[in-house]
DNA sequence: TTTCATATTTGTCTAGGACAAACTCTTGAC
DNA sequence: GTCAAGAGTTTGTCCTAGACAAATATGAAA
């Protein structure tokens, strides 16, 4: 039995945790060595695999170029400077060139101020209302953590911390709110293997505020008892939320699953980062990139009902 | 590039998904059809094995029943029968003798009743008081339930909204306190590989009622960061949860290299059903198997400073 | 009973080969 | 110029089967 990756001891990472870091797949990571003669692992006693830390920061580096849309044949045969380079260009999306007061909330972030983030998030709160707040602070903020995250601004402690508080102070918002108990009643999870969740909260805060009946399940559900569930509770929805770590494949072979195990009677939403990367629609699957394709989604299942 | 499958044809999973769906790995069911005949998947027109949804269940029951602390080899040749025999057993119940309060609480979650936990929540909480209620109620229900999970009372689903609404409620609770800034600072977080936090929730309800500055870092932070994290903000003590899943020979190694990673004069914590299980003490590391020894701990602590 | 040494069990790693879905590029029609 | 269909390339996942070390069980000695 070797279920345990050494721990970085030695510098050198044990494919596992290349896998665990990077979301590239065992099999991917190996095919790339042989193809593309990248990464270029080191081989310990046994003969095993051992990935410099720099090799792992640049296979996250390609890993987010990769989802937003490049090939790992180019990206695979350039250089250090190259990849740089691209990272940087056009990083900023569509028509959100840095937003300075977006860059100053990650200050606070970067310098562990959470006494400043708490108290910002509060006055912001009170001025815009939540649901306002969650789409133009709150996800804009978290995503931006996200991507400075994978571009080695931030270590994990940051990005731990304030997830943490994020969780706490919205937790604490959505408890003041009573539930009306209105529809429709939507049943809120992630597939397994998907651990983020605040994308959860963020869409139970929306759901509060639209006088609709969300039902926090929580993270990775597994597609069976996902369905159980749905017919207990007698739910109106099914929504789930991918991030962009979650391999794409995956996703769609989940919804369809999924999809599949559902009474039709009962919808199917999938929100979050993840769901960008699903090039083609998925039968009877409402994809909801960003937040706003969730108001869409809820306008249309009233029109229906 | 095969990510998608056609359609999950008639009722049966591909490899991947039966990964997803039971957590064990692909390499490891395809071993075990090896060494032990079972499971035994068709197979599709490309070669590609086809799990019946018969055998997936019965590879989630094997899954809970390993974690239990069954062996494979046993598990892997037994038939249905013995295997439900098996489920159905009480693993011990040591020195429990089924309190009937903790049994009605657990009707409440096998009945969904959220509404009905959540009424006796607050009332248990306002009578007892926070730190009280954690001991006398909160913790041994949340072992209960895990219990009942493990042996089968519990679906997934139940286990899962129970666990959310806990959460929800707790860190409404905590919501109201105010962070006193005291003495000890303890920095809460788990290993990687274990996702159990509630463990960190409690913690941090005693703490604070203790008047003592908890800083939440949420689950499964790698070794580095926690050392990190524990020098940028100057933690005191840094203190850890372990659930009875996790594998003792990992904690005991985890705890080990992060004492010898962490400056001296930073207590090492440890806490939770899985401290339970190592045998020996480790040198320099305080194991609190109940919460009670948290409170030994920190008026050692006091008394020292 | 406890402790140590030996034997068995078990999960993960290895290597290349194979294949279909996804993507790119070319060609042809309107 | 735009669109559609076909041909070619890229790419992730699955396959088999052997190897090994950590975890666990077993048996012998104190």
């Amino acid at each position: 039995m070797k279920p345990v990756p050494p721990f970085p001891d030695a510098g050198g990472l044990p494919i596992a945790s290349v896998e665990r870091e990077t979301g590239l797949s065992k099999d991917t990571l190996r095919v790339w060595e042989r193809r593309y003669g990248f990464p270029t692992p080191a081989r310990d006693a046994n003969g095993e695999r051992v990935y410099a830390p720099d090799q792992v920061r640049r296979l996250a580096q390609v890993k987010r170029l990769l989802d937003r849309g490049h090939r790992p044949g180019k990206l695979l045969t350039l250089d250090d400077a190259a990849l740089a380079a691209l990272d940087q260009v056009q990083g900023a999306a569509p028509a959100a060139p840095a937003d300075p007061e977006l860059e100053s909330w990650l200050e606070g972030v970067r310098n562990h101020d959470m006494e400043a983030l708490q108290r910002r998030f509060y006055q912001e709160l009170a001025r815009r209302g939540l649901a306002a707040f969650v789409q133009d602070i709150f996800a804009p903020l978290v995503t931006r953590v996200g991507e400075a995250w994978a571009r080695n601004e931030l270590g994990v402690f940051e990005e731990h911390l304030f997830s943490q508080h994020m969780e706490k102070l919205l937790r604490g918002a959505l408890a003041n709110m009573t539930p009306t108990g209105g529809a429709p009643r939507v049943l809120l999870t992630t597939l397994s293997g998907e651990e983020h969740h605040l994308g959860l909260l963020m869409v139970e805060a929306l759901l509060v505020t639209e006088g609709a009946e969300p039902i926090l399940l929580g993270p990775q559900t597994p597609i069976e008892e996902i369905v159980r569930a749905a017919e207990l509770k007698q739910a109106d929805v099914v929504s789930l939320s991918f991030s962009s770590a979650y391999a794409p494949g995956l996703a769609a072979k989940g919804l369809g699953e999924l999809r599949a195990a559902l009474p039709s009677h009962r919808q199917l939403w999938a929100g979050g980062a993840g769901v960008r990367a699903l090039r083609k629609p998925i039968e009877g699957v409402s994809l909801m990139p960003g937040l706003q394709e969730l108001f869409d989604c809820l306008e249309a299942w009233r029109r229906q009902a």
